[in-house]
DNA sequence: CTTTTTTAGGAAACCGCTTCCCTATTGATT
DNA sequence: AATCAATAGGGAAGCGGTTTCCTAAAAAAG
């Protein structure tokens, strides 16, 4: 690989001029530029990031922080599709992604505070993670700039969410409508602020009409969809099972429409099911799934688009709320006398 | 930030001695060495990576690229179950993943080729494109090595594919035993190597019983679920429909299981379809999709591993081929009589 | 007790590029 | 014709580490 002095010296000039060509900066005559442009093509030589960034101080590369092993990851479309709206948005302003995940959940917080000190990133897309308090405070001085995709743990650092109360209590308040009282929920344990919010949301929908959560229709899953089954199966061998059950996200509602069906149920005739996030799966299901959309691609977009704002330092960037909308497809129906 | 050179003035020691510190080296005495550490605990100091690479020449980071655009990668589950694989490996071996997509179709190359000609990346991970052979050869002198994930343009560059010839003749012979006759085929355009080969393995299993492809029977799809859905009306809008069609892909699989269902056949009784990759989709159809086994998390891990030997110079490394497994399951059946 | 080897540590060059600042030439202004 | 501003280009000092080479002190060998 030829560096800078080479192509200088095969364009007879110095490497100070070579710069100058290489970031489209004025007094070159046109002579010299289109001369040093030839060689450069001639050799096909590309400036070294490495020595460029250490004299420039930008990287062109975003973080992608996920404290989640890759296969966490790679199962969760939601998360998915925020990927890919990040992806997105980084292409537009020319920045490379760096994806880092954990190899086991606990060394999530270190792997990520070593690279939000290091100047491998310009800044990072940090998703929300348990232990987030913690690890916001061993940042340190002065690391790259974040935004957490998720609730923020502390004040000063941007957050970008759905809005997960409002979009629980939408889902629950149609249930409610359509008739059901007693109603099961799927949550899961450890409980991310998106899933307090949404226990939240659900539980006011109740209250506004004099209802109360029966703590033992709580059940609790791990987001997977074996997880939702199992909840499913605990929920419908109640003595007094519910007619409809909100499972929090999509996975966990596929994995309790299996469980109805293994147990000889029909959805929605003897049970609805409503989730939440909308995957591409939810319509491919029969039926297809009833469920309260938070729009993933947005969302990443917009903790990319936010860090953008944040690396300009002029720039204050506000956290953001991305609206849910309930999606009304055909797993929830009014329940059947009994 | 503070850089090596603070540092060692608080330790009382010259930047050469902290440099042995956090290299590991040997000819500082304890007590220096515990000095050091302590300050550098103390500050947080975490040592830049772009100076320590411009010395070094190592960046521990992994080119991941795919001359897609986003919206074609993480609409591929297969290609993920691929990316999933080689995000494991690189973590195996403390690498961070830089993923590049395309913008455009067009400007693929070009960015690959950037990246590889650079020094940002130790190596690379290419996933197989249309106009690779160009690529290889406007890669010129020395770049990074890299690995392609597909069918190799150039005989020096190492491969890692599945078996396609196989897989899709196995596949092939399978529908035939059940005594299929007439049956359509869902290819694609462009068609890269990988299907090239499916079609030469489906096409001999059929030779070697003695029947021949019916040219009218081989519809193009782009490997979309849409495009399987019109690839399937086509097919069974023929005067003499086939019998069993068999999609290059499980999206397309299931767009012709859609499409079939759109006209009031029944899959399998009326129609048999079956796929190729092996998606978590598959499972999740009614029917479940008979379809081969592609198995991408492998051949990602197979990838990067390859990949990683490259990068020790004393390592000569193979192409692989990973084999394929014929999953049989409900979507297929032997025909009618008719 | 001298000589040789090993250990501990530092000075300075270097990795490849950018940038600040300086000089010489050309063109515009008066 | 003299003055001033703009243009073209280069020298050299960083950026933040690593590495080579050197010296002095301590340990081992004779």
């Amino acid at each position: 690989m030829p560096t800078i002095d080479e192509i200088a010296k095969l364009a007879r000039v110095s490497p100070t001029t070579v710069s100058k060509v290489l970031n489209n900066r004025p007094y070159v005559s046109q002579a010299t530029r289109r001369r040093i442009e030839h060689v450069i093509a001639e050799t096909g030589f590309v400036p070294s990031q490495w020595a460029r960034l250490l004299s420039q101080r930008r990287s062109y590369i975003l973080g992608l922080l996920i404290p989640y092993t890759s296969d966490q990851l790679f199962a969760d479309p939601h998360l998915l599709e925020v990927m890919r709206g990040i992806e997105a948005a980084a292409n537009r302003y020319e920045y490379n992604l760096l994806l880092s995940t954990a190899r086991a959940p606990v060394e999530a917080a270190s792997a990520c505070t070593r690279l939000l000190r290091s100047d491998v990133i310009d800044g990072a897309v940090v998703v929300e993670t348990q232990d987030l308090r913690a690890f916001a405070e061993t940042l340190g001085d002065r690391p790259a700039p974040w935004v957490v995709l998720g609730y923020a743990p502390a004040g000063d650092v941007p957050a970008i969410h759905a809005d997960d109360y409002g979009g629980a209590r939408d889902a629950m308040h149609y249930l409610i409508n359509q008739g059901h009282r007693r109603i099961g929920v799927v949550s899961s344990t450890p409980r991310p602020f998106a899933l307090d919010e949404r226990m939240r949301g659900l539980q006011d929908a109740l209250q506004a009409v004099g209802l109360a959560l029966d703590p033992r229709l709580v059940v609790l899953g791990d987001f997977s969809t074996v997880s939702g089954e199992h909840a499913g199966h605990t929920l419908l061998a109640h003595p007094n099972p519910p007619t409809a059950i909100f499972a929090l996200n999509d996975r966990m509602a596929i994995g309790v429409v299996r469980a109805a069906t293994a147990r000889g149920m029909r959805v929605p005739e003897q049970l609805s099911v409503i989730g939440f996030d909308d995957i591409a799966l939810a319509t491919l299901l029969t039926p297809q799934l009833t469920t309260v959309r938070q729009p993933g691609y947005l969302l990443g977009e917009t903790a990319a688009e936010t860090l953008f704002a944040l690396l300009d330092p002029q720039l204050t960037t506000p956290s953001a709320i991305i609206p849910t909308e309930l999606i009304i497809r055909g797993s929830v129906q009014p329940p059947e006398r009994g």
